[in-house]
DNA sequence: TAAGATTGATAAATCAATCTTA
DNA sequence: TAAGATTGATTTATCAATCTTA
């Protein structure tokens, strides 16, 4: 008899969900060009929240870049009006990123964007998609950066 | 009853996907900077393959960027070592690039890096992952760049 | 004429200081 | 001292021509 280990098996899934996600990236490039967001200004609009507001350093660990490349996304999505910086009330170190309503629309635009499933998860069965759903949802829940996004 | 529509049951498993795909975001890029690599590096590297070669305009379509940037990315990688640009045989126009054996080497440890799954997937039981291996395996196969990577 | 690739100019991201406040 | 953020210099990536071959 064969024996396919754990790993093996964590594997083939991870290889097919790989497989999806890369189908898919084209499709999420072109969005991005047609918002004019770069990938830089995409990730700080989608680490801030319409309720929670971040500073420039959790926005730089979100997303495991430096600090000082945060301060030049900031500044374009500033003057384009998408953003705006407050001074923490307490620590005056901290700079604090809020979206503004416009921002707010903007995130929400390019964020059904990028939430909308691919194509061919539809070509599952309807008992295939509850299958998955009830059995992914025993992954331990993490945190993302759209878990407002209704 | 509550009724839930296919797009509905379609978005909660894509909402599954992406958090476990975001959650190693970080932890990709690590791996990259451990390399060495851009990730415009790696995008070539993980688009060429030890059998097939790859043009450039090829390489650029993959990635959905601009053909001046393949010029870039393979510049470098070819004055690294890891690959090489033959004259396509018939049109003189095409610049084939093909990994030299470091490049091979280098594209192997990366990709290892890159296709093992992540932690989180091991915390399900193996009945559940055989489910997704199986439910998954049903949706349409899509060629992905390290599809020849065991 | 058009496809493939490169070059040169611009924009964006990263790295190494610097400045401010705790 | 150290954390948070910014500035300036360097590396990468993108955009607009240019060059070569089909």
């Amino acid at each position: 008899v064969t024996r396919v280990t754990k790993r093996g098996l964590a594997a083939e899934v991870w290889r097919s969900l790989l497989s999806v996600f890369y189908a898919g990236f084209p499709e999420r490039e072109r969005v991005l060009s047609e918002f004019g967001l770069t990938p830089g200004d995409f990730k700080v609009l989608v680490a801030l929240s319409e309720h929670e507001t971040r500073s420039m350093r959790e926005l730089a660990t979100t997303w495991a870049c430096d600090a000082s490349n945060v301060t030049w996304m900031v500044d374009r999505l500033e003057h384009r009006g998408l953003v705006e910086r407050r001074t923490h009330p307490t620590d005056r170190r901290i700079k604090t990123v809020v979206l503004t309503p416009a921002g707010a629309k903007t995130r929400r635009e390019v964020l059904a964007r990028f939430l909308a499933p691919p194509a061919d998860l539809f070509e599952l069965e309807r008992s295939d998609l509850e299958v998955l759903r009830d059995t992914l949802a025993r992954l331990p829940h993490r945190a993302t950066p759209f878990d407002d996004v209704t």
